[in-house]
RNA sequence: GCGGGCGUGGCGGAAUGGUAGACGCCGGGGACUUAAAAUCCCCUGAGCUUUGCUCGUGUGGGUUCGAGUCCCACCGCCCGCACCA
């Protein structure tokens, strides 16, 4: 290695292996340092590291590093979520099995990531198909079962009749299956459910308590968990059965001019049941689609029963609807219907000719005014609605939930969004469900002591369906209570499981248990999570329920997993593209030329047309492959990319011209410490003071950046660093400075700061374990500061002045000035504003 | 529809209510070189009658000595949820 330019494809390799060798990331959970636990969300091993990847983990080993330096023992572990469809799918294309393949791109992706030199703990490191992890899991599932936390219960699911599996709801596209297009079916199965609404006030409550979450997703959190109060009850039918409803408008109950009930309501099963009409409608009503525009354009539809409910207060006989804008599964499948004060009951009195009454106004004189098109939800007084009457909205909800529960015939009620999880898939590659089916005893769980129960190698995926509900052997066993013949239970767990517990299990992992509750004790909460807005819900949802899950299950201390987090922007890129005929053609950023305002294919050289700028996607192929960008610029380069420029909260345009930028700077940085190696430091004794000033200024501000994962505010004040230090005359605080930039710049840019050290003597020892540089707060303030003078807010010049001059010195400096003066033009002075340190304004 | 966020040069973006545009990219000019690359230096919001002045942070108002920042209304874009009673 030459001192002309620093070497990243000779020196990264080199120092990662050094950091190995030094066992520099290795967590001590016994260690007395205050400890730190950062994380990153960990990766399904897809096949190759994508750049997003490398944005999130650059950002978590930026404050990995810097944490160590600061003299605290950091855990930054790193882990494969590696159950899941995809493995499956490969195996029915290529005809692989699932493991194979899953291992296969787990050495692959941990090669990538090596390259980047992140400073992760490997010797934690685990993937959650490891019989071992699941096996845990497995043991975990059973105590939350044995607490009252796990139950079956037939649910309807979407099941593919091609496939011969379970769908999510996002699989199922206009009705018809993702891979198969087969038009899916509602099937009911049994199905394996946490019990996660037994937290959901819990769940609620402590959202309030993440202060440095972003507020997006506390919102989207609470949103979801959808926490809601009424009142719930009864009406009497003229069949002389009861329908429950709830309902969050208790007051605009004299309002009520219909009922409707759900098309799956047992009420409209029973009607159904004499009635061929009744069951056109009902089919009628399964067959709308569920999306978004669907739902908006649809008309609203009745079919009217025929039975008449009995109001509560007034006796008056209210018509029984079936209506396809009920959904069975929220409340209780039945409404009380106000269309003066709900837009859907609105629009369908409107369509049925119901009557449309006003029980709520903006005063009593408005209490028969019309309505103008639309229903009114809005607050007000009631109005129209005898012993209500002239309450306030809030007052009368109250009221008549105090009738209703005095009465005996409704109660007030929460009603909440949130469902039990079912966690039943009917597929190969995840967790087994550790339960055994017995005819005489039930559903028994696998004792713990055969646990793990192991997925079956020799499994095949020519046919569709569930591989291990057909394996010849597999679920045979016998039953661990009777000893009589029984089945394994042939549903895996949802992968959101795996992913719901792994911080535990990077924290503590002892051979016997899932985890070390004193040792995870060491380590929990997360100081910092980092990962993708697109998880705000599920995962941070169920790793939240699992956590106090596992709470209420006495193995656990701690509720909130993630003290805080931080949700990280995507890279973006733009798209080139042709038009050929109908179909638009993507080519990658590697087969295109930029040019200076347009762009040309490498092969023809014919123009190409320059898309948007949108997150990179294999189908749009605006992608750049990780590997190869280390491999033509250095792991650091990349590194100081991902840091540099966009906020990291916000979406990252990846740009040729921006790494190339990047690698010059890498190169400037090593041409710098180059001069302090090689007789500059010392050779002139004289000492710097402004330049040490900055230098202090800078480490402290870095420092801020850092801890804020301001990483683009650092990256700019090192850039103003490094160029105030290349100006700076020769001194000994010059090479002082030198060597701390080294220090400064290694969370970023480790590989360069260690050969840097090593070549131009900057120190000694690794600087991956070396101490942040202290701070002297004398140097952090200006001797001198620039003031600003003002005449009536404006502008007019600019003068030096001690930091500390007096309010009368400033005045004195500013009505000296000459522009100030000028621009005054004799006018009267009437008020003069002094800010000490930064401002004078003139008021005439 | 409901909820949330964001609008600053050609671009990414800085800016505790106090000098708008730090820092980077692009672009322009120059130095070095036989030449290129690399490197270094200078310029780079708009306009004007250019020692300087005026305008300028989506639009229109307001509060303030002073507003990119605070308040009100509007426009545009982005994200999440959604027939949730």
């Amino acid at each position: 290695m030459t001192a002309e330019r620093f070497d990243p494809a000779s020196a990264d390799g080199r120092w990662q292996a050094a950091w190995e060798e030094a066992k520099c990331f290795e967590a001590d959970s016994a260690s007395d340092k205050p400890k730190t636990y950062v994380l990153e969300m960990f990766p399904y091993p897809s096949g190759r590291i994508h750049i997003g990847h490398v944005r999130n983990y650059t950002m978590g080993d930026v404050l990995a590093r810097y944490h160590t330096m600061r003299g605290r023992e950091v855990l930054h572990p790193m882990g494969w979520d590696a159950f899941g469809m995809p493995a499956e799918n490969a195996a029915m294309e290529k005809g692989v099995h699932p493991g194979g393949w899953t291992y296969d791109n787990i050495a692959t992706m941990k090669g990538q990531l090596k390259q980047l030199g992140f400073a992760l703990d490997w010797s934690r490191e685990f993937a959650t198909c490891d019989p071992e992890y699941y096996g845990h899991e497995q043991a975990l599932f059973i105590s939350l079962f044995e607490n009252g936390l796990v139950y079956r219960k037939e649910s309807e699911v979407n099941w593919d009749p091609v496939d011969m599996t379970v769908l999510a709801n996002e699989q199922v596209i206009d009705g018809k299956g993702w891979r198969s297009g087969a038009e899916v079916e509602k099937r009911k199965l049994n199905q394996w459910f946490l019990k996660i609404t037994h937290f959901a006030e819990d769940l609620l409550e402590g959202l309030s308590t993440l202060e440095n979450w972003p507020q997006k997703v506390r919102l989207m959190q609470e949103n979801w968990i959808g926490k809601s109060q009424g009142l719930e009850f009864a009406f009497d039918l003229s069949n002389g059965e009861t329908l429950p409803v709830y309902t969050t408008r208790p007051d605009t109950i004299f309002g009520a001019s219909f009922v409707a009930v759900a098309a799956d309501h047992p009420v409209a099963q029973a009607v159904a049941a004499d009635s061929t009409q009744a069951q056109d409608f009902i089919a009628l009503c399964k067959k709308g689609g569920t999306t978004a525009a669907e739902l908006e354009t649809a008309e609203k539809l009745g079919f009217d029963t025929g039975i008449t409910a009995k109001h509560p207060f007034t006796g008056e006989a209210l018509p029984v609807y079936i209506a396809n804008f009920v959904l069975m599964d929220y409340g209780t499948g039945a409404i009380m219907a106000v269309p003066g004060h709900d837009q859907r009951d609105f629009e369908f009195a409107t369509k049925y000719g119901l009557p449309i009454p006003r029980v709520v106004a903006v005063s009593i004189e408005e209490a028969d005014r019309p309505f103008a098109g639309e229903a009114e939800a809005g607050d007000g007084v009631i109005v129209n609605s005898d012993f209500l009457t002239g309450m306030a909205v809030e007052e009368a909800k109250a009221e008549v939930i105090t009738r209703a529960e005095a009465g005996g015939w409704g109660q007030g009620t929460t009603v909440w969004r949130l469902r039990d999880w079912g966690v039943s898939r009917q597929r190969y590659w995840g967790t087994p469900i550790p339960f055994i089916h017995c005819e005489t005893c039930g559903v028994v769980p696998v004792p713990k002591d055969q646990l793990p129960v192991k997925l079956p190698e020799d499994v095949s995926f020519e046919q569709p369906g569930n591989p291990l509900l057909r394996h010849p052997t597999w679920k045979h066993t016998t039953c661990p209570k009777c000893g009589g013949a029984a089945e394994r239970e042939t549903d895996t767990l949802d992968t959101f499981v795996n992913s719901s517990w792994y911080f535990l299990r990077f924290a503590s992992q002892p051979k016997d248990k899932p985890f070390d509750a004193e040792e995870v004790a060491q380590w929990m909460p997360v100081d910092q999570y980092i990962g993708g807005i697109e998880h705000a819900i599920l995962h941070l949802l169920y790793a939240r329920f699992w956590t106090r899950a596992l709470a209420h299950c006495g193995k656990l201390e701690v509720t909130e997993p993630f003290a805080s987090l931080f949700t990280q922007g995507m890279v973006t890129h733009e798209t080139y593209s042709r038009k050929d005929g109908p179909r638009e053609v993507y080519y990658t950023p590697a087969e295109v030329e930029r040019t200076g305002t347009g762009a040309t294919l490498k092969t023809d050289g014919q123009p190409v047309a320059i898309g948007k700028v949108i997150k990179m996607s294999k189908s749009k192929k605006n992608v750049v492959d990780p590997e190869d960008i280390i491999r033509d610029y250095g792991a650091d380069a990349v590194r100081w990319f991902m840091l540099s420029d966009s906020p990291p909260e916000r979406d990252l345009p990846w740009s040729e011209a921006g790494i190339e930028g990047c690698g010059r700077f890498v190169q400037r940085l090593w041409r710098l410490f180059a001069q302090c190696g090689n007789g500059g430091a010392g050779a002139d004794a004289e000492q710097d003071k402004a330049l040490e000033r900055k230098v202090h200024q800078t480490v402290a501000a870095v420092a801020e950046d850092i801890e804020a994962l301001s990483f683009n505010k650092a990256v700019a004040r090192i850039y103003e660093l490094v160029g105030a230090v290349e100006k700076a005359g020769a001194s000994a605080s010059r090479s002082e400075a030198i060597r701390k930039l080294v220090l400064l710049v290694s969370p970023m840019m480790p590989h360069l700061a260690e050969e840097a050290r090593a070549q131009f003597a900057l120190g000694t020892g690794l600087v991956a374990t070396d101490a942040w540089p202290q701070v002297d707060p004398a140097l952090l303030v200006e001797d001198e500061v620039t003031i600003a003078v003002q005449h009536k807010g404006k502008l007019r010049d600019t003068l030096t002045a001690p930091r500390d001059a007096s309010k009368e010195d400033l005045e004195a400096l500013a009505l000296a000035s000459e522009k100030v003066q000028r621009s005054i033009d004799g006018a009267e002075i009437r008020k003069v504003i002094v800010v000490p340190g930064r401002l004078v304004n003139i008021v005439t």
